[in-house]
DNA sequence: CGCCAGCTTGAATCTACTCAAATCTTGTGG
DNA sequence: CCACAAGATTTGAGTAGATTCAAGCTGGCG
């Protein structure tokens, strides 16, 4: 087992995101570095767009977590998704669109400015594909929601957040930082917070994961998605790759 | 009560449906009057579109239903979504898009290829608008089965079917043709059969529907939207409608 | 030191599931 | 036109997974 080094990121987590979508061109990247470097701070606990308000501008998420979420008129609410660094927020082709979901702060975040669509093609594709991306994470919420017990659901979402988290290069050796509450949790799964923490204890005394602090370590990512039949979310489920030779896409040995 | 006349559309629902998310051009209307008339017949129980493959082209439903699908490796079965005349299947702004769930006719249904973008921009516009209520759909679907109780999901998934159902003129005076089987509403609703059949029974039993053969009424959809603090779907929750005095945008006195 | 939010545990209850069988529909062939 | 099969709906009884309510614990922070 490798000594885990305290990550340093040799690229922005949210470049290094969008470039594992599509490989950026030089004014995708100038333009995202220019964007990146006017970020600007948001505190824990702060909406970024309110459902049926106008998007000012669309963001990039540069760090930290937030969610999108819907409420309910007697105060239940559901969070849709997570939002994560590279995550752009409020893109949407039609004309003065209008906020479908809530964004919300969950930690303390970093946001900048998304370039606009235009800049460069690679640029375009890449949020073409973060779209189709966040498309599929909604698809996947559906199905753990429809589908999955308590159990499996949170096996899904953790899953899916170190996946995630590592395309950003924010996560390896199946360890992360997870900054929600398990009421958090338990919105997002639709459970009571009670069950959501029972349900946890049950994946720490099948050493499933280990979770202390904020610090999530799912033990054996691999295993785990095997016993759940899941199919980790790729690139090369959403588009048929340029040149299956030449795209030496990254790092792992991932057949499909 | 007015006799319920056999609905002989004035104008194809499928454009009806498109022409009340954007205004439509002369250019929109040629194209789309083409395209919909080299439609095609599929049966009912055919897949359109299988998850992971290449999407052909994008198609346009003309009518019947049909329901976007993921199966799990067990067996196991949600519906994410359903599709009416009017929608659109397979549109992606990324490049050699894969489908990202399997599209299955649910009855027999009408398809007719989609008109490329870039015709008009009136029909771009309606293209972008439909996939923001796809979202939405999505994202209600989410919150359904997140925080409903199964007979709040069956009454918040009919009234959205009603209100999709009169867009594109197919459904008038709460009734309209509902065909599925009690088993894909509990597929759809995250339910088992037996559950959904209970659930049905306790909505008539209440006087809230009434449905016999495939024919479903919503006996009063305005109550039964305000009990279950339901906001329905419109265009104006989108998208800044352009001109608020202008814009006599269809039938309804419709605030907001 | 004491407060407060978040986490944990217990016990009772309830919603939805499972298994099983009966009944109703619909389409088909004789 | 009836018999039959297959599919779909309905009903019953027992069970399981998740909720509710309530209380106790823990750790970070002013």
């Amino acid at each position: 087992m490798t000594e885990p080094l305290p990550l340093i990121p040799l690229v922005e987590p949210a470049v290094a995101r969008l470039a594992a979508l599509a490989p950026l061109d030089a004014a995708a990247k100038s333009a995202l570095a220019a964007a990146v470097r006017k970020w600007r701070n948001v505190p824990a606990r702060r909406e970024l767009l309110i459902e049926g308000r106008e998007i000012a501008e669309p963001l990039l998420m540069v760090k930290g977590w937030a969610a999108r979420i819907r409420e309910l008129a007697d105060g239940r609410r559901q969070i849709l998704s997570f939002l994560l660094p590279g995550d752009v927020i409020g893109l949407c082709d039609h004309e003065r669109p209008l906020a479908n979901s809530t964004v919300a702060t969950i930690t303390e975040v970093g946001v900048c400015t998304a370039p606009k669509r235009g800049i460069s093609p690679a640029l375009d594709e890449a949020y073409s594909l973060s779209h189709a991306f966040e498309e599929a994470y909604l698809i996947a919420q559906i199905t753990r929601l429809g589908q999955l017990n308590a159990y499996e659901r949170l096996a899904d979402l953790l899953l899916e957040l170190l996946e995630r988290l590592e395309i950003a290069g924010l996560a390896s050796g199946g360890t992360f930082t997870l900054p929600m509450t398990q009421e958090m949790l338990a919105d997002a799964l639709g459970l009571t917070p009670v069950h959501m923490n029972r349900t946890i204890q049950a994946m720490r005394r099948d050493n499933s994961i280990i979770l202390k602090n904020r610090s999530l370590t799912i033990v054996d990512p691999d295993l785990l998605n095997r016993q759940m039949g899941r199919i980790p979310i790729h690139v090369s489920a959403m588009r048929i790759v340029p040149s299956p030779i030449a795209a030496s896409s990254g790092h792992g040995p991932d057949e499909r």
